[in-house]
DNA sequence: CATATCTCAGGGGCACTGAGATAA
DNA sequence: CTTATCTCAGTGCCCCTGAGATAT
């Protein structure tokens, strides 16, 4: 395929998360559900009574957009949401049984997405990559200075 | 802000790109166009005369999808469609004065969001970034065996 | 009162499928 | 006839703004 110029990063980190969501996307087609709602569900997986409001934060939307996505997954029976008992103006979310069902069905086809995206790279590349990647994100994630 | 886990590369991937696109989003909301139409108007400031399907393969989704954009695009007066005489099913897009002048305009503050981003990390590591992130989108642009 | 969460209503961007016209 | 490009029609997700209810 012809590359048609990369001459910043923004855009290289652009086209490699177009490229990754096309393709979960094709993966996930035959249950239902996009790459992103795929991806609420991991975070979910693993960070079980999150709000929608925390999701949100964590996604750099807004609670709405947020509120929409976690809508559509409860309506399809992935998640429960259950009121804080503590905090009741917060709504925990938790996934169902089917949610976690989907979730590991899931798991290899995503992680040989993965490893087909850093084939022929070294173990200290992809390290190196995870590392400032994640250094980029908290770059990002901080208010700049005012 | 919290990080709620980012076991997978593909996950630290979307994670970056969703806090530049929201960032970008809001240095471009002045201007009336999105991060993702500003894009594409630097793919064709640097590569006169592409089409909507050639746009689209470049950027993994479907030709009636780069069509909306194109066709969001040419309302605003920022691209002009001319047909081509050699082949006259194809349809070359160009940058008007208006949306070369909007690309120059938000040059400088695109760099500004791209230094925030590496901010702390060395030259060869944002390199190694650089050449890596290249890599990726090779590696998920070739045609899987089959 | 100020703040945080959630919800509702409305709008637009962006991606998809499917079908059809045109041209190579 | 097959293939490639472009367009139209319809659908749904995703993100936004704005406003309002509720709880801290």
């Amino acid at each position: 395929m012809a590359d048609f110029g990369a001459p910043t990063l923004l855009y290289a980190v652009k086209q490699v998360e177009l490229a990754t969501r096309a393709l979960l996307d094709e993966a996930l087609r035959e249950s239902g559900i996009t790459a992103l709602q795929y991806t609420a569900l991991t975070v979910l997986a693993r960070h079980d009574g999150l709000t929608a409001a925390e999701l949100a934060r964590n996604s750099f939307v807004r609670t709405q957009s947020m509120a929409d996505l976690v809508g559509t997954l409860a309506r399809m029976g992935l998640i429960e949401r259950h009121p804080d008992e503590q905090d009741r103006r917060r709504v925990r979310i938790s996934l169902t049984a089917r949610g976690r069902a989907l979730v590991t069905e899931y798991a290899e086809p995503v992680t040989h997405l993965e490893a087909r995206m850093v084939k022929g790279l070294t173990t200290a590349q992809v390290e190196a990559l995870r590392r400032t990647l994640n250094r980029c994100r908290l770059n990002l994630s901080d208010e700049p200075p005012h």
